[in-house]
DNA sequence: TATGAATGAGGCTTCATTCAT
DNA sequence: TATGAATGAAGCCTCATTCAT
């Protein structure tokens, strides 16, 4: 009798297995998305996560599927960062959102990817929908200037996308700092304007 | 006996053709690069262009030496719209810098291949260069802030590449425009902070 | 439903085909090496073995894997006989290893190749080994003189292979036949010196 | 009014630069053959003896032809050698004649080459005139075994061959040694049997 | 249901050979 | 006659995707 904490050893382990493979595939695809960027081979993936090929195509019919499912799983901690309620949550927020950014490059592959193939996709929905609460309570404690709006933040991230992508890796930091300052974002307060 | 004027038939059209290739295979490739990034295929170029295989790699050794070549040619023309020389040169530098960036994204993708394999290349020190004088120019007519310096301003042009690149194709000059007004910059009178 | 017996028959036979595809493509690159060489293109023999290309890679990665496992096997016979362990088992060997140089010129080709490349690989050491006990089991019975070593039987067979090599096809036993003389073995007896 | 004696220079000399092309391309081929071998690409030796392609292949229509003549001209040399007429000139010939072997190992590929394709090239003849006057001088110096034949000492050269290309680089010469003691042929002396 | 081998299209690159000038 | 660019076939290799077991 197979032991079912077991993977990637050739058995099948019936349905049981289907959760703990969904999850190390996601794990695989996230640290080889960072290592690699979006086009990494997908067999790569599957290697890694220690699952068959077939495996992966059952839970995840293409390579979108399975990008838009582990940069979700970053929106889910967003999201329990936004749920905490205190006025600092924004600047908590901010903070994740930057550090993500300069972690994960791949988005933007998928991003350019998915802008021909999924015109339904606007993955800004729901960061929109998390920071809502979180910008108004920091209006409320005048951490931030009362008109700073959600799409404003929106569009800052994208812009230190842009500044990331296009700097050499060991100045990346230092750059997007450099790029805040100039929205008149100090980094180190991290009070808009 | 063959059409000489005639491209992409298959006859081999002798060495006068080598100048009308080059320069077809550098439109070829500046229209692919925008319609389908950096990394559309060499040989849909070389169809496009009309010529075959060999000829591409005889001009453009790799796909780096014919994207810089395309990319260079911006320079060039960029280069002559600074030597213009009066005091609306730095406006009309940064209006076709911006225009640039929203057609050709592909030189996002370049920029981020060049990074791994080129280590000499600084893209942006040309860039640099032309800019710096019809700054000035603005800066004695007092169209733009004093404290602008050509870092900030490159450094806005690569959030506003972060912008195009994440942006629905059908909406990117509307959220270039809100960008800019983000750092300062209304985009009807381009006049800085 | 797919006949499994029928090969090459652009269906996914799955994995069970494994072994045998393996064994074909052997069988095939055995053939090809000795009709038309080394460096016969890998996709003739995919094509002949009845696999797609990518089979071929998975089970050897490169040219020289294939014809190292090609080579391995007629070691395997080697050593089959060097096993058998009668005082005739030199005799045996040394006919047989004439006529696997006739067959298999490949097999100098791919030493050359293997020289730059795999600088750890020195295919005369087994050779060596499984010529040592059959040969002392013919000195003991007289039918080799005393000083003939195993590093002077590998050396004949080297220069049999210049021989095999520069002869026309139609001659090469003959002139093999006139060095071995050469070099006092009588073929006929294969009484060395 | 073009300098004849300057090749390359992208400049129709007419007729009188036919001969210096053709010694140009001689002098290339023979070093590349002796640098990669046998299938080095024949543009590279186009470009080193500076002349187009063209011009290769009016001068020699396939890479055999090229070769042959190549090694025509080791003949050319051998039978000056020859032509001294002294009982010393077989041991120089043979000397050379070893030499030869080991410095341009792409004869063998040649002869590969030509096996399947020149069934008529016997290379061996002229070596055979050019040996016989030599080997009876040195028969009747008695400075070899009056058994010796011409057959032989080709065929010993052929095995020769076989062991210069399958030894390492490093140790040619050692088992070239080696093996002309098998045969009798004590190096130092070059005194056969 | 999971495995992982097989398929084969697609992209890259290299040359032998041709041919306009 | 010489040049050297153009052609395009051919080989190499890499995956995305399928599917027998």
């Amino acid at each position: 009798m197979p032991d079912p904490t077991q993977r990637g050893n050739g058995i099948n382990r019936g349905p049981a297995a289907a959760a703990a493979n969904r999850r190390a595939i996601l794990a695989a695809a996230r640290s080889l998305f960072a290592e690699r960027g979006y086009h990494v081979p997908l067999n790569a993936i599957a290697r890694r996560a220690g699952v068959g090929q077939g495996v992966l195509y059952r839970h995840f019919p293409t390579r979108l599927d399975l990008a838009l499912t582990v940069f979700d799983e970053n929106f889910n901690e967003l999201e329990a960062i936004a749920a905490s309620g205190d006025s600092a949550t924004f600047e908590h927020l901010w903070r994740r959102l930057v550090d993500l950014t300069i972690e994960v490059s791949a988005f933007i592959e998928m991003a350019v990817d998915a802008r021909g193939r999924l015109a339904a996709y606007d993955g800004t929905q729901r960061l929109r929908e998390l920071l809502t609460e979180p910008l108004g309570a920091a209006h409320e404690a005048g951490l931030v200037p009362a008109s700073l709006t959600v799409d404003e933040v929106l569009l800052t991230l994208r812009m230190v996308y842009g500044v990331v992508t296009t700097s050499p890796a060991d100045r990346v930091r230092e750059h997007v700092s450099g790029s805040l300052r100039l929205v008149g974002w100090t980094p180190d307060e991290r009070a808009p304007r």
